[in-house]
DNA sequence: GCGACGTTTCGGAAATGGCCGAAGTGTCGG
DNA sequence: CCGACACTTCGGCCATTTCCGAAACGTCGC
């Protein structure tokens, strides 16, 4: 990691850990704040690593602006980079980084409707970071409060004993539980408006669901595609009509 | 949008709701990311009203300057305006404001260690949004915690039945809990990078040592000052030291 | 080794945006 | 009605930043 910045002639001289505390607070808010640069972060939201062509093209800007513009978002902390081969992987450094930029862009849509065509297949499925967003989400979290198998407060998200069978039944881990993370947590849903289900759990239940077959990521995006099959099980399983 | 910020005053003609939305990101996130702005925001932070000027010297801009920055925060959504008298009072428009700044500023705090002596106040105790935060935010958490009158995971908090006795003994309403809000939640510090505690109870328990006057808010700053009183009363009371 | 490719650095043009002096609007107090 | 005050708008200066062409670097396939 040291040796990364340390390599380059752009070396920032002015070093992060000197800054006073609305400075650094600036300093990672502005990484955001440059339209170029949010399109790469909110490509990277779903948690994948992604080569640095990948991102200038997703950007809309040149392959040397978009270097450019990774070396700042790398040197402010928000991203960790890893070479292969003649490729260098970007990805965010940390969870708490992809919360972040839920949390700016629960804000960013906040005050308007969400209407713009080319981001409809956004609002209906999507990956954040590790765990489904969307209608597809919302809807899942919303069927299985319904039926009584996890609880969904904005205090916290906890399984039920009968959520334990229904997830032990479709073949979904939820017992055993890493303690160093949490397992059951809402998320706020910056397109819908309403809690979608992350932590550990929700990050099973879109492995599980790709496993299974039932939705697709669509490549270089955050979308994911619900398959025909998932469209007929996410019914049967969860009672999830997605056709509304 | 050369000629849209050049004619007309300085109204915006183009409206946030038509961005895609990244822009959208970009132009909540760059509010953030300038200097001076920060700084206003940080002030803003605790949740109450600021009049332009008094946000002008806390970022140590002219106050024209201040009003440019203060027109685009509002344009953006992060803030509303109330005009009183020959005051214009800025706030931040919502709570949800206050989580956005709280997750970049846990981001901007991560990767560095928190030394500066001009923050040395703010790290040991100030008011965030409507809770505390800080030493003595984490340090009353973890007493709580230490206790056994409220559990406080990443998931979520909860009052105990032990913890309701507790408040009701010391005079915090700890039972009628208002639905649409969370009563107990778990808030990360940026600062001490543990959690302190946030949601209904946070506010209740930070409006009581207000009132018992165990501390005092430090004139236009976040900061708040513990009293010789409050330096007692949270040993007797929460079995807290703050002197360590 | 050679050329193709992905990525980065350099350099300079252009745009953006912050900043303040000066002037304008609106409010309060006498 | 007047001046004091809080705040905003206007206009221009200046620093920063974005952007891309050109070129260099390192890796891969042949």
């Amino acid at each position: 990691m040291a040796e990364v910045s340390a390599l380059a002639g752009r070396r920032s001289e002015v070093h992060i850990s000197c800054m006073t505390g609305s400075a650094k607070l600036a300093t990672v808010a502005a990484c955001a704040g440059d339209p170029a640069r949010a399109s790469m972060l909110q490509l990277l939201m779903d948690g994948r690593a992604f080569t640095a062509g990948e991102l200038s093209s997703a950007a809309g800007v040149a392959a040397q602006t978009a270097s450019g513009h990774l070396f700042r978002m790398v040197d402010a902390g928000l991203l960790t980079v890893a070479n292969q081969g003649r490729h260098r992987y970007y990805r965010l450094s940390s969870p708490l980084v992809a919360q972040m930029l839920e949390g700016m862009m629960v804000v960013a849509a906040a005050n308007v409707v969400m209407t713009g065509p080319g981001n409809e297949a956004m609002r209906k499925a999507r990956s954040c970071y590790d765990h489904l967003a969307g209608r597809l989400g919302v809807g899942i979290a919303q069927r299985l409060v319904d039926a009584g198998h996890v609880t969904l407060t904005d205090q916290g998200g906890e399984v039920t004993s009968s959520g334990t069978m229904f997830f032990r039944r479709i073949g979904i881990d939820a017992e055993t539980t890493p303690s160093h993370r949490a397992f059951c947590r809402p998320c706020l849903d910056w397109s819908e408006r309403r809690y979608h289900l992350a932590g550990v759990l929700g990050d099973r239940i879109m492995h599980f669901c790709f496993d299974e077959g039932w939705i697709r990521q669509k490549p270089k995006s955050r979308v994911v595609d619900i398959t025909p099959l998932g469209t007929r099980k996410f019914r049967e399983v969860f009672g999830l009509r997605l056709d509304i």
